[in-house]
DNA sequence: CTGTTAGCGCGTTCAG
DNA sequence: CTGAACGCGCTAACAG
């Protein structure tokens, strides 16, 4: 079967995206080297561009031009089909560390995460992933790393993807004690924040707005005429749990409901944990009749507890979430919560790091979403 | 504060693992030109190697075999901590897409998954990022793409990893229609199957006997006394599953337990799929007395499906999963499931996958781990 | 033990 | 429109 202009022009592409299934069977890989005029020292089986070039009869210029996405139209229409349907059925892959080490760029971004198992950061980071391979001309690739909030392995992190040469860094993992090492990385290459901010840090950053997220819950509260209420809050080093904590407080306060208890919190955000706390909520006097949990996981938990000692919700206790992970919508009461901005804060992120890649603009572009809140039948 | 021989020592490795907390003062950073001897032109504030050398009055090779972990014996000690101490106070990094270039290794290894969000993958997969961390002298770092059991974006994958000249390759991710892809890129470099294995294709895995798994749960309901069973498999498309069904259904004849329904089968392994099938399980006639979900996501849907229609578990109705999940455990009727063996199988591909890089040994050596049997509340 | 030399595979000048 | 030459930052081979 022949190469036709149309399949030629997907290759183009597909040279870099690889959306060409046919990558060159492996009898023409196996025998690429007869296309060679002059014998040439072969190394591996690995093709790069010179043998691909003295195959040719062309220079690597010309080949290295010819594949390249810009610089195309510098060659002529016909070499650069021949160049590229031989680059095709040969199986040609341009080295991109080689081509990195040249233009000065890796065309990679490193990116943090404190939790691989969070749906939540999971989500912005398959909606910055999906932008960035596809965003403008560029096509990045993502190194991801997962640090446990812890700040050894930030500092690990941070290092290995300097010394890749990353273009840049989004981290969704940031806490207050990483401050100094976010900031001295940032003296190398741009840094973006997401979903979670530093107090005190200035780097632009796409965030949700935690404390309106916070201030719906107690609204809706008082909206159903609940007197005494309580929070769970996540992790108080976080400033996403001190903000959703402030806002429920404000409102709660604006609108006459009593926290009791106050100053419930969980060391980790976990379902287990929340289940814990549940013990602490029932003893309080007077008992609360709605729970505030900072994420669906504490809230699952609660509902568990709940559940176990055969109370019924929302009747006997409200609960509302935060995230609006797939689990709240499939329970048999069906979790309110609140829904969080995942496209918007991943796309911020990744069009913050496009530009500041393009043109090292450190202007001041945090940009704040806002969450909604979605009341289902546990509230 | 002097930097003392200790201190150096962890910078040693720190200079490749970021373990130094100290990476320079930012006073060093700024005045690292006054230690050079004769001034030099410098491109950016990014200190090379070349200019770490001339400061010093000494060889860029030397400089470099100060700096490496496996060839600085070749060095005076005095040097050597020279070397060391400058590099750490002027915060030199070196940059591992040259290193790569002239070594003829990039030190990362590509890992395919599936889905982000599913907790076993990304249990083997930390296993894996941590071996591959500190396995030996082997310091690789991983880049990590998500398929989605999308072939189409498998193949874009397998080229980018491919382009960016990956050591090695782990797909947690294989199916039978991507045999071709994967057979492909094998010709290039060691490619390691995890968690999945395709029919037909022999590529050294890391795999959880799935068969057994299925077995032991029907051995459980066959001993609870069960005589109507039945069994909602994930999608047929994954070998995975498939061996689960097979084990599962063995062991029903040779107890003489009843398969009823037989043939259910959702068509994504997930939570709301599980709760819309339950109907056709209390559909059948006779109607069984236990369910084996193939997965826990699929059995959480199955018992929030129950708890909705005023059913009760186990004694209506017993379920058991499989993977256990962190959710499995807190539910108020914990979830019986079989333990996915997580450690053993992410243990075994990275081994593998060191194996293979070092001396390209393409032996057979496949390992299969078994699962086991968590009886909880649930059956 | 240290310096010298020679590339790794590309992209980008600058000529023609 | 194409070819020749240079160098990105590093490590490996070979001398001394």
């Amino acid at each position: 079967m022949p190469l036709d202009n149309n399949r030629l022009h997907k290759y183009c592409s597909g040279l870099w995206r690889a959306n060409a299934r046919h990558n060159g069977t492996m009898e023409d890989r196996a025998n690429w080297r007869f296309l060679n005029v002059n014998d040439s020292p072969i190394q591996g089986s690995r093709l790069n561009m010179k043998e691909l070039a003295k195959a040719l009869n062309l220079d690597r210029s010309t080949v290295s031009r010819a594949l390249s996405e810009d610089k195309s139209h510098l060659v002529g229409l016909e070499t650069r089909l021949r160049v590229r349907e031989a680059a095709m059925k040969l199986g040609y892959r341009t080295d991109l560390t080689a081509a990195a080490l040249r233009k000065g760029r890796t065309d990679t971004v490193g990116i943090i995460v404190s939790d691989l198992g969070n749906e939540t950061f999971i989500t912005v980071m398959r909606q910055i992933m999906a932008d960035l391979k596809g965003n403008g001309a560029l096509h990045m690739t993502p190194l991801i790393g997962e640090t446990r909030d812890d700040l050894a392995t930030t500092q690990d992190l941070l290092h290995r993807f300097l010394s890749r040469r990353v273009d840049a860094i989004i981290s969704l993992a940031a806490s207050d004690d990483q401050a100094e090492a976010l900031q001295l990385a940032a003296l190398q290459v741009p840094v973006v924040l997401a979903v979670r901010s530093i107090r005190g840090v200035e780097l632009p950053s796409a965030l949700c707005d935690d404390e309106a997220g916070g201030a719906m819950v107690a609204a809706h509260f008082a909206a159903r005429g609940h007197k005494f209420v309580c929070q769970v809050q996540g992790p108080t080093a976080a400033a996403t749990f001190r903000n959703r904590a402030r806002g429920f407080s404000r409102v709660c306060k604006q609108s006459g409901l009593s926290e009791v208890p106050s100053g419930l919190a969980v060391k980790n955000a976990t379902t287990p944990e929340g289940r814990q706390v549940f013990a602490q909520v029932m003893a309080a006097d007077p008992r609360p009749t709605a729970i505030f949990a900072h994420n669906d996981s504490i809230a699952i938990g609660l509902m568990e507890a709940l559940r176990s000692e055969g109370h019924r919700c929302p009747e006997d206790m409200a609960i509302v979430g935060f995230n609006n992970t797939q689990m709240s919508r499939v329970l048999a009461i069906p979790l309110s919560t609140v829904d969080y901005p995942t496209v918007e804060v991943g796309r911020h992120a990744s069009r913050l790091v496009s530009n500041l890649i393009e043109n090292r603009d450190y202007g001041w572009k945090t940009s704040v979403f806002s969450p909604s809140l979605l009341v289902r039948a546990s509230s």
